[in-house]
DNA sequence: ACGACATTTCAATAGTTGTTGTAATGTTAA
DNA sequence: TTAACATTACAACAACTATTGAAATGTCGT
C-alpha cells in the first residue's frame, strides 16, 4: 500500500452514502449487489450513485463486473486489511506489543515501555526551533 | 462506533498532510510528539498544523496532554481496530469466515489485525458463487 | 430492428475544505 | 512583570466535492 492509495481510500469513505454502500457491500459478501439494488436500498437518484460507485471502484474499495445490462459490485476486503497495515507500519518504533496495551491510561502506557525497556521522552528537553 | 464518528475519521485520514501526522505519531508510539516536533519533520507552518491537529483530535484519532508551554499528542490506536470492526460488522451476512478466503496474503493480515487486537477468521470454507 | 431498461456522462450549481499571514492566547524563565 | 516562545483563532481566498436533471450509451427480449 503506498500512500497515494490509502488516501483515495481515506477520501472514498468519508463519504455517509459511499461509507453505508462499503457496509452494504461487505455485508453481501462475495455475491456483490447490482447497481439499481444499492441505490433502491438506499434510496438515492442513479445518477448520484454512479458517482459514488466509480469513485469507489477508482480507489479499488470495489470490484465491478457486467452481467449483462447490470453492473455488480463487490466490496474488496483484502485492501482494508492492506489499508490497516500501511497505518500501523513501524508501529511504537518497532515494538508493536507497546501499542497492544491499547487503552490510553498512562499506567497502561508506562507498563507496557517498561516490560520493553524502552525509554520515553518525559520532558521537553532537546526541542529545537 | 458510530456512522458519524465513522464518517469524520475518514475524512480526517483522507488528507496527505494528516495521514502523515497520523502514522508519524503511531510510529511515536505512547511517548508520543509535541506539536512542533511534528511540525518540524513535516515542515509544515505552525498555523497549518494546529489546523490538522484540530481536526484530528475532534475526530479522536488523537489525545493532547498540555505539557508546560507544549502541546503533546498521541495517536490513539484503539479507535482503529473499532473503526475496523464497523466497517466489516455483519460481514458476509453473518458468515465472517467467507470473507477470510478472498485474495491477498493471509499472513500479513493476520499480523496486521494482530496488531491492533482484532481477531481472523482462519478458515475458508463455505465460499458460494 | 425496436422499445424498455440499467447505468453512466455531462454541465451547472451549491457547498465544503485547505492554505496563508497576521493577531491573539497562554506559558515559561529571568 | 516583562520578553520570548508554542500554539491556536481568524479572515480571505483558491481549490475541490457532491448533487441534480437531462441526454447518451449499451444491453435485453421480442
Amino acid at each position: 500500500m503506498k500512500r497515494p492509495a490509502a488516501i483515495v481510500i481515506f477520501a472514498s469513505l468519508s463519504s455517509g452514502i459511499r461509507l453505508d454502500v462499503y457496509r452494504m457491500l461487505v455485508k453481501a459478501g462475495p455475491g456483490g449487489m447490482v447497481a439499481g439494488e444499492v441505490a433502491a436500498k438506499l434510496g438515492l437518484p442513479p445518477a448520484n450513485l454512479s458517482f459514488h460507485l466509480k469513485a469507489m471502484t477508482q480507489a479499488r474499495l470495489l470490484d465491478v463486473e457486467q452481467e449483462g445490462r447490470f453492473q455488480r459490485y463487490r466490496a474488496d476486503l483484502a485492501l482494508m486489511a492492506d489499508l490497516v497495515g500501511y497505518l500501523t507500519e513501524e508501529c511504537c518504533g518497532g515494538h508493536p506489543e507497546v501499542c497492544a496495551a491499547l487503552p490510553s491510561s498512562r499506567r497502561n502506557r508506562k507498563a507496557a515501555l517498561d516490560r520493553i525497556g524502552t525509554e520515553v521522552p518525559q520532558s521537553n528537553e532537546g526541542i529545537s526551533r
